[in-house]
RNA sequence: GGACCUAUAGCCUAGCCUGGACAAGGCGACGGCCUUCUAAGCCGUAGAUCGAGGGUUCGAAUCCCUCUAGGUCCA
């Protein structure tokens, strides 16, 4: 950033300090009436022996304003800087509307990343937990292509175990050859909580899981057959819910094609000395200079444990995808498993052990407690987008009920994939956050459909009126148009952060900052009304709000409205 | 027994990486603003020992140590 530069190099040659030195304490004001930067005089108190005011006071003296830092002044112990905002605007808002979508991407940089996501079971349908990895997952794929990288999304979906035979038997039990007759996933699902039932009545079932389950590991017809049906039809159900919410997955990895691969790794990595033989038989890692103590790799009886299949399955997606980066979308509670599988990773020397990332994030509570699927104590994907939706519909049509059919259920889908998307995208994914049915998804407030709100506001001001192109960037002078421009050009910037540290919520938070700027400015001023120079400055202000607004939200997968 | 994560107004969060000027939003509460570009909005009032204690520093919500509470994982 230039105007940063020329800042440093205005005060390099008065302080007697080193660039770096400079960079390193040069910091933004809290307010924009402090200016654009502020060098905090405190540091050369002690080698000048004077008051940090004093010095601020003298240093002044010996500066002088250039063509882009228009003025400077001082407050306390902070020597104030000022950009000259007739050019900053013309910069920031030419920009925006030369490089129109583009505006905010960076490069490409020739790394490709895979994202994992959402790794579920296909004994169940998706719950909001899984919402909030595939939605974090998305954006994290946007926010990583803006960028500049390759993105591919792959999955993970564990298709085999006992949980699965779980709803094998009591679909055997209960099911009696019935075909699915409501949501197929769903269909299963209602299975794996009869299971639990009928499992707490008699505890002897689970034998006849397990004997269920060895049938299937012998390749047994009419198991292996059923199990093919009814994973058919989860996987139908799910395809309905991903086109929902958009969701695409490039690539999909099944367990049951890995569960006995990973042996071999392990099997050469103790030829090689990497591991060690149990006295029992199994093969094991020392991780304890790690910190992560004794890990099994392969049990006794020679079959491969969940981290066998990882180190097999990374190993494919190498040869599918030669990434350079691979990110785990994976709940919190994986995190030791996946320190593990790194560090396994490093020392089986994988050139991309040190590029893998475990994506942790925390975990969606209910105020009744933990999710259950086997007790059914979840909320369900989409029971939640269904519900939402008719929420939305009720409200667009509480304010325009004379609008169409089609335009209102247009509207309500869109407002309410706003609302769901932005929701659980907008807390830091680290934590853990409660989820409450009635109250958690508004429209008011910090949320997606109060972004889209300000897109369609300005939207409408702007069907009123024709750009005639001509913009006198210095009518833009007030300090609500000034901070919206300092806004704008912090958007690249943001993008950068959110990539870097794989926090869709730093959009968010862009975002909401940017809507409410310009909702404070949109009561405060006119656009239409406005003199002749002011408004064709404010039309090409607002056009630029419209243009990062949009750009953002799509990072998230939301749309932006016209009319809302 | 060991490791990791979290703690900021009644509630939900941002800020912590990279220390700096009065700790910023939202919800809820109370009071205002639609004959002016969309009130899903805006303005105002009340509301914070930044979990506790210590340390480093001219300066700590932010860095370091100890403790407490909640969550998670490993054995």
């Amino acid at each position: 950033m230039k105007y940063r530069e020329e800042t440093i190099k205005i005060l390099e040659k008065v302080t007697k300090l080193k660039k770096v030195q400079i960079d390193n304490i040069l910091e933004v004001p809290p307010s924009l009436e402090m200016g654009d930067f502020a060098f905090p005089c405190f540091i050369l108190s002690k080698t000048l022996k004077k008051a940090p005011n004093q010095i601020a006071e003298d240093l002044l003296k010996k500066l002088k304003p250039t063509k882009n830092i228009s003025k400077i002044e001082t407050k306390g112990p902070y020597l104030n800087f000022f950009i000259n905002k007739e050019v900053l605007n013309k910069e920031v808002i030419s920009k925006i509307l030369k490089e129109k979508k583009d505006y905010g991407k960076s490069k490409p940089k020739k790394l490709t990343v895979l994202v994992e996501s959402p790794g579920q079971n296909t004994n169940k349908p998706l719950h909001v937990g899984h919402l909030r990895n595939m939605l974090l997952g998305v954006s994290i794929k946007n926010i990583l292509e803006a960028f500049g990288k390759e993105v591919h999304i792959v999955n993970v979906i564990n298709d085999r175990g006992v949980h699965i035979c779980k709803s094998l038997l009591a679909y055997k039990m209960f099911g009696k050859g019935k075909k699915p007759d409501k949501k197929p996933d769903h269909f299963v699902g209602d299975f794996y909580v009869k299971y639990a039932e009928a499992v707490k009545k008699n505890p002897k079932l689970e034998e006849e899981v397990q004997a269920l389950l060895l049938k299937w590991e012998q390749g047994d017809k009419e198991v292996i057959k059923l199990w093919k049906e009814m994973n058919s039809w989860a996987y139908k159900g799910y395809a309905e819910t991903y086109k929902k919410l958009n969701f695409k997955v490039e690539k999909a990895y099944y367990e049951s094609n890995s569960y006995k691969h990973g042996k071999e790794i392990v099997l050469k990595g103790l030829k090689d000395g990497k591991f060690e033989k149990e006295e029992d038989g199994a093969v094991s890692i020392n991780l304890k200079k790690e910190g992560l103590g004794q890990k099994v790799l392969l049990r006794a009886n020679g079959t491969a444990v969940y981290i066998t299949q990882d180190i097999y399955m990374a190993k494919e997606r190498l040869k599918d995808f030669k990434f350079d980066e691979m990110i785990y979308i994976v709940g919190n509670e994986q995190e030791y498993h996946f320190k593990a599988l790194f560090s396994i990773f490093k020392r089986l020397g994988y050139k991309f052990a040190d590029k893998c990332y475990h994506f942790s994030y925390g975990m969606v509570e209910l105020p009744t407690g933990k999710m259950k699927s086997r007790e059914g104590t979840v909320v369900d994907t989409d029971d939640l987008i269904e519900e939402v939706y008719q929420i939305a519909t009720r409200e667009v049509k509480k304010r325009y009920f004379t609008l169409s059919k089609t335009e209102i259920d247009k509207r309500a889908k869109i407002i309410s994939m706003g609302a769901i998307r932005f929701f659980f995208v907008k807390y830091d994914p680290i934590k853990n956050f409660m989820f409450k049915p009635n109250e958690s998804l508004s429209f008011e407030g910090e949320t997606g459909p109060y972004v889209q709100y300000a897109h369609a506001r300005i939207n409408s001001i702007l069907k009123k009126c024709i750009d005639t192109g001509i913009v006198d960037y210095k009518a833009l002078k007030t300090k609500d148009e000034q901070a919206l421009i300092s806004l704008l050009a912090e958007y690249p910037k943001k993008i950068e952060e959110a990539a870097t540290h794989y926090k869709p919520s730093i959009i968010t938070r862009y975002l909401l900052d940017l809507a409410q700027t310009f909702n404070e400015f949109y009561h405060k001023y006119q656009v239409l009304k406005a003199d002749e120079n002011v408004k064709g400055a404010r039309i090409a202000m607002i056009l630029a709000i419209k243009q990062v607004l949009s750009n953002g939200l799509g990072l998230l997968g939301i749309d932006a409205p016209g009319k809302m």
